[in-house]
DNA sequence: CACCAGGGTGGTT
DNA sequence: AACCACCATGGT
């Protein structure tokens, strides 16, 4: 089982640890689901300035992102990497939302349909449309990436019980606010960041009194030291 | 030159 | 449902 780990707990140390993080940056509910697919694969930094040229641009607006030219999204986005396929995909997906009458126009659907609904968009897989609808629109949705999977299997015993589909609900239903799960997924990635990916286990890669410590840390069995001296 | 970043898709087990 | 190889770019 995934109750190896106490999510709540967890999170509790992650916010002492780091502070709280403030997610997300943005200053429309349209501006973050923009930012959730520009940040695909790339740097907050990056897709923040791919944003700010939109912004300029004032294509921040369903409708008129819907019809500008894909040449001139690929141009302002480029900051961003992937240009060639985020383009054609943030139009469809401002198409999607136009289309909707806005962001306030999805409101009223369930966070299921939703999330099936922005699945089947194009460029929008399982945790773009989780961190739209927790952060665009507030549902208690836990976000299954790369630093959560990284994290957990460096606190668990038992790695093989850590899956997406378990996680998703065995942490919503012991943290089950939107507002802790906003929290506890960019505390996710902050911490993520201060860890290293290859090695399995170095200080960094714990938490404070919840893991593994430097007691158990074998740096010299490790080919690789690149991110810790 | 190598590696990484707030993944997605399509095809398999 | 989970896993896999492959894909696509700018930054450091």
């Amino acid at each position: 089982m995934a109750g190896d780990v106490q999510f709540a707990l967890l999170y509790r140390r992650l916010l002492a640890q780091h502070g709280a993080q403030h997610w997300w940056p943005a200053a429309s509910r349209f501006e973050i689901i923009v930012g959730a697919l520009l940040v695909q694969r790339t740097t907050w930094h990056n897709a923040a300035a791919a944003v700010e040229a939109l912004r300029g641009a004032d294509l921040l607006d369903p409708g008129a992102l819907s019809v500008a030219s894909e040449w001139q999204l690929g141009r302002l986005i480029k900051p961003a990497g992937f240009h060639s396929r985020k383009a054609p995909r943030l139009r469809a997906l401002a198409a999607y939302i136009d289309g909707a009458g806005g962001v306030e126009g999805l409101d009223g659907l369930s966070t299921s349909e939703l999330r099936d609904q922005l699945i089947a968009l194009d460029g929008i897989g399982a945790e773009t449309a989780d961190a739209i609808l927790l952060y665009a629109f507030e549902r208690a949705v836990f976000i299954v990436d790369a630093y959560a999977l990284r994290l957990f299997d460096r606190l668990s015993g038992s790695p093989a019980s850590l899956k997406p589909g378990i996680l998703r609900s065995t942490v919503v239903a012991q943290l089950p606010g939107s507002r802790d799960l906003n929290e506890f997924h960019a505390l996710i990635v902050a911490h993520g960041k201060t860890i290293c990916r290859r090695i399995p286990r170095c200080e960094r890669c714990s938490v404070q009194g919840l893991c593994r410590t430097a007691a158990d840390i074998d740096v010299g069995r490790h080919p690789y030291r690149k991110t810790h001296a």
